[in-house]
DNA sequence: AAACATTTGTCCGTATGTATA
DNA sequence: ATATACATACGGACAAATGTT
């Protein structure tokens, strides 16, 4: 019997690594809840593993800020805030604003290519309201750019950036939703930026395109809280 | 015999925060040299710990970007290389920017005499030619306006990148020095944008607060280059 | 190519410290 | 306030994986 040669990669994938993956996702996905306290031990138990993983998943997601570790006491999950709309964004646009102007300096014209290929499917995802489907391929553009700019510092804080307000969606939007109205444009705006390898106008547009959102959630959820008090 | 009370803090330190700080010392100050190989089990003796905490600040250096870990394989000490100033201060100057922008909206009266203060000890150091007290005071400098900021995203990521640049430099120049030319001025001209609330103003100065620097020292270690070439 | 040696990754037991009754 | 329970922090040992002779 011919073994599958499709076994795509036998990565062996570490213990610790699954951990942080899995916990990351829980937290981002507000299955463990803001300000909840986390049981290594438990954790360790469900996952399936040892304290040890858990424990080395937990420094790494404490230094990204997912978690808070009280030394001998407690560690629990950050506690979020509407207000953090606030914190999370303007760093994320600053970044990313140098993360476009340094691709600026690197992109090929295969990247040029991709990014309008990728900013196609966004329109098209948009168009059938697959909310989601537009959600990734958001990302992948930012991804794109990213790679482009070869900048390790940049990718991590930009990544991890990114998660929060994946995480600050689902705890206060109930998905991950993605702000469609000037996107498309803006994302052909940045694209043909970087074609003229114009930085100041690349890295200017990238800035509102995480400025923008950020206004409207905070617009939105200020709102609903109005509602609420007037509800009340 | 009466007990001194002046035991300032009897803060339990954790054996992996003291870890993590040695270790982390040791490789900006070059102990552990830039692709040097890191047994924990040796660090852990030396430390007079076990690997337990050891690795917990070696996860946490990891995600800083001060070691790089091939799973199963070793683990080493993230080398680093002259162009590599093209990737640290970027970043860096982009999140000081908007750090001193966020500070501008919540600076006190307090705290902009704090800064004229801080700023006038850093002229005199440099005055005196004290050029690692200059180096704490312009750092304090930054920090009071992370403080003000008050963002736990920008302090993290900025802290991180500073300790970069501190490696960086105990690397190439093989001390931590401070860039004066017009170190003064500029720092005076951002207390004045923040006094004023001039975000915008504050912004700029800082971001060119950062990378002037940059391009001194990439010059610099460009002739260096040059001269071992001609030279050789 | 196979067995070895080294080093990492993981598990579990224990003690110290913190919060609770 | 004392005692109790519990979670964390650390240590030591084992096993898996890698590179080497």
């Amino acid at each position: 019997m011919p073994i599958p040669e499709n076994v795509p990669k036998m990565e062996r994938i570490s213990a610790k690594q699954r951990a942080l993956e899995q916990i990351q996702r829980w937290i981002t996905e507000g299955t463990l809840r803001p300000g909840e306290k986390i049981l290594d031990g438990e954790l360790a138990e469900v996952l399936g593993v040892s304290r040890t993983p858990v424990r080395e998943a937990l420094q790494i997601l404490e230094m990204q800020g997912f978690v808070e570790m009280q030394p001998g006491c407690a560690t629990r999950v950050t506690p979020i805030r509407r207000e953090d709309v606030y914190k999370i964004y303007p760093p994320l646009a600053a970044l990313d604003a140098t993360a476009v102007e340094m691709a600026a300096e690197r992109v090929t014209e295969e990247d040029i290519r991709s990014l309008r290929r990728i900013n196609e499917r966004f329109a098209e995802a948009l168009g059938n309201k697959a909310f989601y489907d537009a959600l990734v391929l958001d990302e992948q553009f930012h991804q794109t750019i990213l790679e482009a700019a070869d900048n390790p510092y940049l990718t991590s804080f930009i990544t991890t950036l990114q998660r929060h307000v994946r995480r600050f969606k689902y705890v206060f939007l109930r998905k991950a939703v993605v702000s469609p109205s000037r996107s498309i444009q803006e994302h052909a705006a940045i694209i043909d930026a970087l074609a003229r390898r114009d930085k100041e106008s690349a890295a200017r547009i990238m800035k509102q395109n995480w400025l923008r959102p950020m206004r409207e959630i905070a617009d939105r959820l200020q709102r609903e809280e109005d509602e609420e008090k007037g509800g009340a």
